[in-house]
DNA sequence: CTGTATCCTAAGGGATACTG
DNA sequence: CAGTATCCCTTAGGATACAG
């Protein structure tokens, strides 16, 4: 694999760009509570536990940026607003469920629950 | 999901408990250099481009310590030490290659290369 | 050849407070 | 309801040097 350039900063290898796309501790928990449609702001807060104000907008704002969603406004009182996967969020998906079913694999191989 | 504890630590989800396996920048890239068979230090460093030993070593141990890598030591001179995955580390490449597939279509995707 | 140890920086992420 | 802004701390990871 030859190094390359993107917005920037180099990578290394295809799984580099993949971590900076759906990396860290949260991205992957927020698409998935995406999967089944459109949520809202507050929903998505409750959905995915402990997440903060903070973070959440954070992986939003850099999700959106990296057509992974959409965020629609509606104008309404009080606001609304909606989340919802892009064709590329939802190729995300397939991903994550793999990362996310190695975890369930780890949680009874350690004797978790 | 509920949240769990494992080793001293409280995990929100599965995949975080992946991310403690699998993740970080160069946990992924050194498992897949070591997907075909038994892997001396040296030859792990050249496959793995841009590691530095620190990392290289830091990575090497944690791995071993989740039972992902096996490490044997040869009485030779100089010494020669090799690197194998262990039934755990080989089921975990299928989860990297997940990854590595998105990466690369990423890398279409952006009109990369 | 195969590591260890130390120092240092950048970035991820928590806590808290405030706003249209 | 749906954010923003600010402060702060921890940790991943780079650079460098040294050792059995």
């Amino acid at each position: 694999m030859k190094d390359f350039k993107f917005e920037g900063r180099v990578y290394y290898n295809p799984i580099e760009l993949t971590h900076s796309y759906i990396g860290g501790t949260w991205k992957m928990p927020v698409l998935l509570a995406l999967r089944k449609g459109s949520v809202r702001y507050t929903v998505l807060k409750k959905t995915v536990a402990h997440i903060s104000d903070k973070m959440l907008y954070s992986v939003l704002r850099d999700l959106e940026k990296k057509d992974m969603i959409t965020r629609t406004v509606f104008a309404e009182k009080p606001p609304r607003v909606e989340y919802r996967l892009t064709a590329l969020g939802r190729k995300s998906i397939k991903v994550i469920d793999s990362l996310h079913g190695f975890g369930e694999y780890l949680i009874k191989l350690n004797g978790i629950f």
